[in-house]
DNA sequence: GATGAATGAGGCTTCATTCAT
DNA sequence: GATGAATGAAGCCTCATTCAT
């Protein structure tokens, strides 16, 4: 019974898993609800026991995925007593880091989030919204510390910063890494998602930012 | 004949600019051909003389609107004599001058090229790489200079400017602004999308950077 | 139940033989379908559930009849105990007795068949090959027996009889027999598709057949 | 102007001859009006100066094609001063040897004749009717001399003459032949249509035919 | 007569969604 | 709840034909 309901609570998830990996594959509109389901391992019309429909499966999708960032970030945020910017590079490093554990994830927030805009606008997308709600917030202490520059507005600023992430997070998805060492500057190389924490603190920082590297 | 011929002439240039308006408002996958060639004034056949599909109406889209950013950016620059952070400035002045002015345009190159990053890695996108290696020779002069803390790889820099200014464009582009005084603070106050470049500069320059405002 | 499942079973056959209708009627191309899909009572997009494209339905029509029309010859003939000329007539009047009594299948065989040998060479053919082998087959051991010229390659000869009966096919096919007496000349006659058989066979050997009519 | 005159008047022919080039290469449906107008050297639009639309073309050629053949066969057969037999074998092999020479117009003639059986019928066919009648007339006076099985209608028997011819023409035409020698008996060999001419008599001819080749 | 850019009707096909089992 | 066969609306694209030059 345990098992068999826990099978049936999984299934939401499982169907969630699969969709984030065909839409990080093909990209929303290019993937099939079809395919969404044969990843899942269930009926098509399944689906739609746990989704309005297609649309609610992406939006369903950034919910969950924002809360566990949003969850994550806060998680991270909160054990670091020093000043405020150091609090704001653990939150970029935090970030990084899940774009860096997962990538399809982070490829459906970055670019699926982007182009759906039109949509998300009508959905309102409350997570979101957290989310430069407390990178605002961040900067804001940071600001009354000097270490950032005071005359912008803290909200902006917030989005400046998510911008950064967003396309460190883009660039480095998109760059297929090939396995082993890369041909000889063929392709651009993958890049250390994670160390760009520190290069965004320093570039936005007035200070020599104190590291605090593991 | 001259209008003749300039119509003539002008009707690849009419279908691009209504693919724009049209993409602009209902985003590439949503939008219909036949809309686009009855907001160009054509048959929908005519657009089939002038491009080889939908696909490639996208991407010419964006070919031509990057070299026209890409020739205004070069050309302001070049007016510049200053140091290299203020040809910088200029730089990100000049962008998001044009994001205010063509918002049809900054919504497809921002929306629609970030959701196509699937497809525009395949048909490569030399105008934006164009685009990211003027600014990453910028960002290097600055770093030269001690106006940007020389840390970080120029073309990861570069990358980082460029999210702020996509996101920028974004958030400017995406809130609706109604016409005259907005309503008490119910929607997010549609910001100075120009005066942000002096945010962006001074949230990455280490010293109070000179300003040269009109 | 039984009928349920025989429909669901019969689908794909209902399919085929909408097509060969509609085929018959208005040609593989001008026939549209849709049309296909309304003579057999389904919906556009269930064609697709049993067949790759428009092609494959015509292909797998082919198949499907030249498959019966082998084993109702491969049927008839083995029950003829007589010498080979016997078995070649029995071929034959088999063949056109078919065409008699299906005529939409013999009007797709014979005129659809011709126009897409273009794109039959491409998909190969085997039943028209094992139809053309079996054929060979009994003319040779009639030409053994001194019945037919022995001269002749047996496979080109097989041709040669092929090519009389998908005449005769045709000819009496497109003669739309007007119902009762026809008027005087107007139209050609439509005459004996079956009693042609005889015709093939004493036009082709070289001593008076036993006659072993019904 | 004689020379003037003389290209109008070909441009006519021109279009005719690029029409059996590109019908014979493509098939009537999947050939465009376009392509034969570029194989012709002429402007899209010019094609419908000369021909009322893209079927009547095809007819066009059609009766251009089936009158050159039933004059090349008039002329040959009245050379011919032996018996109705040899007339017949004379008529056989002019047809067989100007498939020979003139493959692209039996591909048209044999397969899209037959597809187009269909809007034939509509049309008439006075050439083709012509060719049959002349046919069915050697046969009767073959079957009058007892060369030929007198108990078979002779318009029938024209019927089943031509559809050997017209089968062994298409099997010939549509047997890409290797250059060269073909490798181990992989593909069906090339026979040799001319001398077929001769099987075809031997064939339907109650006697050993007297032969009289080159 | 000749051109060929433009037209626009119409078909093949896809795929989100439903619903009988 | 789960299934997946069936649905049918809708869009991309082709191409025969026209007509202003």
């Amino acid at each position: 019974m345990t098992v068999h309901s826990a099978q049936a609570g999984d299934k939401r998830e499982r169907i969630l898993a699969a969709a984030e990996r065909i839409f990080a594959r093909h990209g929303f509109f290019a993937a099939k609800v079809s395919d969404v389901a044969k990843e899942a391992g269930v009926a098509d019309g399944t689906i739609y026991l746990y989704f309005k429909n297609k649309d609610d499966l992406l939006i369903s999708l950034f919910e969950n995925r924002m809360q566990q960032v949003n969850a994550a970030l806060r998680t991270a945020v909160a054990k670091v007593k020093g000043p405020p910017i150091d609090q704001l590079r653990t939150f970029i490093r935090t970030y990084l880091q899940l774009v860096h554990d997962e990538p399809a994830a982070a490829e459906v927030l970055t670019i699926e989030l982007r182009q759906s805009s039109k949509f998300m606008k009508e959905y309102e997308n409350p997570e979101f919204a957290d989310f430069l709600r407390t990178l605002g917030g961040l900067v804001a202490a940071a600001q009354d510390k000097g270490d950032i520059d005071g005359g912008i507005p803290s909200h902006v600023a917030a989005r400046m910063i998510f911008g950064m992430l967003d396309e460190l997070a883009l660039a480095w998805v998109l760059t297929k890494q090939p396995l082993g060492g890369n041909a000889a500057g063929a392709r651009p190389k993958k890049f250390d998602i994670v160390r760009a924490a520190d290069w965004v603190i320093s570039l936005i920082s007035r200070h020599v930012a104190s590291k605090e590297q593991e």
